[in-house]
DNA sequence: GATGAATGAGCGTTCATTCAT
DNA sequence: AATGAATGAACGCTCATTCAT
């Protein structure tokens, strides 16, 4: 039953890592001090190596624990039975949504991780692949149903749509594109649309097949 | 003697430029000691001060160099008459070319400035937004042919466009993916085929006009 | 055991300023690292910056710590029901006494930042100034009593007081006089009978009324 | 006949040691670059290390100039068969006009080394104590003479005239007092009345004789 | 004389990490 | 668990001075 009574008991090491989510977000993982994270979490300094071993351990940490949620997701969506577009507007979804619920987390994985493979994403970098490879697996086997053109490699398709999606955060995060629920819901169709038909029109004209959710 | 056949002439801030470039590839901008590029270049710790203010200003100038021969290039490509596929693949072509050509220099802008918005791409977003910006014009112009669906807005697909590639090439300077002069040639095809056409099967089954250089 | 006692508890900031002293008197502010600090505190390097923000902090901590003592002496003497002779003598004593108690600490007070205005002196010439004026007030009361003459400012008479001090202080720290209890307590006395009553034999012949402690 | 036609031969060195007075004055020595220097002469830097061996022979040279100029204007008033008080108004004065006449360089010589005998006054000391002696023989005459009291030993005396002058100067130098020939004149006067006459009314009521120059 | 590029020792400051309590 | 003082390696930058031309 834990702590009797409830939840009152804090748990510090959380505090910490939500802390330093917010202060990683804001003055960047080197540009801060774990001394500000200390300040941010309302704890004293050496608690935080009571926690974590380092300061790189706690942008790992952060970085596993929602990355592993979002390759869970990546399976799960693989395991549904949709068409790939489905699948692929599913993905985008989620990460949007992650992006929307949690802004500050969310930069700081694709700011201080995911982009920066030279140094903290090195440690990531088979984490990282590894929801590549989800990804190219929804490709596979949407071009096994014949539904995928078998010309762009499923690894090669699975960059562009990371990369594509990564981009669009990265707009967001650096105020180059403008942010909003709205926004973010046609950016989930747009971005599905852009990768799955292309931005040309089709010969035959067709606009294509709007998913939602 | 002089130097009367020609080049023997040394340009010593070249000269740490380059060592710079080289420095900063391997060890990461952070990673690296000026006088790791001091050591590189064969000069003495101070003359590089003597021609940069600062190791941040090494970078500054590294990145505007060559972005800025990436801006003019976007330009002129734009001013060809040629399909907006057309121009999308010759932009696609010249990133990728530099890549192949320098690849520790473009590691260097991508890594540690056009991915690192959150510390020194902050300084050249302008310059990094003006790339997409040209990049939309292109879109917008083939929307306005008719040749490009309405539905993405420009500066979106503008975004997609620049995110694949710069996944690719960050791809293969984590190696992710597989280079080789097969493969850049290989992916500049598939990476606007991707993106123009998209990567399902058009319902009229036609798989695509591939566009060459 | 703790410190049943008393004083073993050690303050390892006022060991750092009480080593800064000394560093500062015998190399000089700028002749001296802050590692000779820390060594000559016997404390790591990094603990100085635990406790200062800068080498500049620890000296204008020195002078402010003094400064501030003067100030409040010279208010205090001022309080006092004598005449503003025997004022000024109190001032001058306290001043030379101070010198006397501790030498290393008058002296980086005097060389570093009161005959610096230049540069640290300018941080405390509001300080400085603020002793200039209790010395004018002195002298202004004792205008008023008709005890000093009008024909020179108080704020000029005050000028010349202290400027005949700092001189007897620097002598004393370069060695150009000779120093000794007995020269300090003839200088309080001199300095006083100089300035008040002059150098010159007064007409009369009388050689001045002389003042003790 | 030197440069024919006259002075358009330019004095290098001179020019330098010109631009050295405004840049130590303005920057300090220790505030400012020897390039500063060099730019402020408008020649190459290496120029300077042509006709100087480095930094602080430029300010030797810009102090012992000067101060020889003083010794001597010492020794000449002290052979003029004239009352002490009216050789120390003629040292008054002319230390007092030097600052009028070239602000620059008098700050230089006291605040750079007189007042710096931590430092560059070190090198110097002779030279000064050289003033404070010969003013020390004027005031030993007048004892002598049976003109002042000797109760004040003539060194003292010398070091109380000396830095009551100084801080006056140095008023003047960081804007403590108010500056203006007027100004300037009556500091004359009342810097030697107040230490040959005092600041206190005599017992005979006399307020002095005034000297004028 | 004149130029300014080249040299490199030196130092203040930062900050992740450790440790005694 | 919790605290925060203590440690010290590391590094960017300055700038007086030298030197090749």
């Amino acid at each position: 039953m834990g702590s009797p009574g409830g939840n009152e008991t804090v748990d510090k090491r959380r505090i910490i890592l939500d802390a330093a989510i917010g202060v990683f977000a804001s003055k960047g993982f080197h540009g801060c001090r774990v001394s500000d994270i200390a300040k941010e979490a309302g704890v004293a300094y050496g608690l935080v190596y009571h926690y974590f071993d380092s300061k790189e351990e706690m942008l790992n940490t952060l970085f596993s624990e929602r990355w592993g949620v979002l390759l869970d997701r990546i399976s799960e969506i693989d395991d549904e039975d949709r068409s790939a577009r489905e699948k692929l507007y599913e993905v985008a979804s989620f990460i949007i949504d992650s992006y929307q619920h949690d802004p500050d987390l969310m930069k700081v994985i694709i700011v201080e991780v995911t982009r920066a493979a030279n140094s903290f994403g090195r440690a990531h970098l088979k984490e990282i692949e590894e929801a590549y490879r989800r990804i190219e697996g929804i490709v596979a086997g949407a071009q096994r149903d014949g539904v995928f053109k078998k010309t762009i490699p499923p690894e090669f398709a699975s960059m562009v749509f990371y990369g594509a999606i990564e981009q669009l955060l990265s707009g967001w995060i650096f105020d180059i594109l403008p942010k909003g629920e709205k926004e973010f819901e046609r950016a989930k169709i747009q971005v599905v649309e852009a990768v799955c038909s292309g931005l040309e029109i089709a010969e035959d004209g067709a606009v294509t097949k709007v998913t939602g959710s």
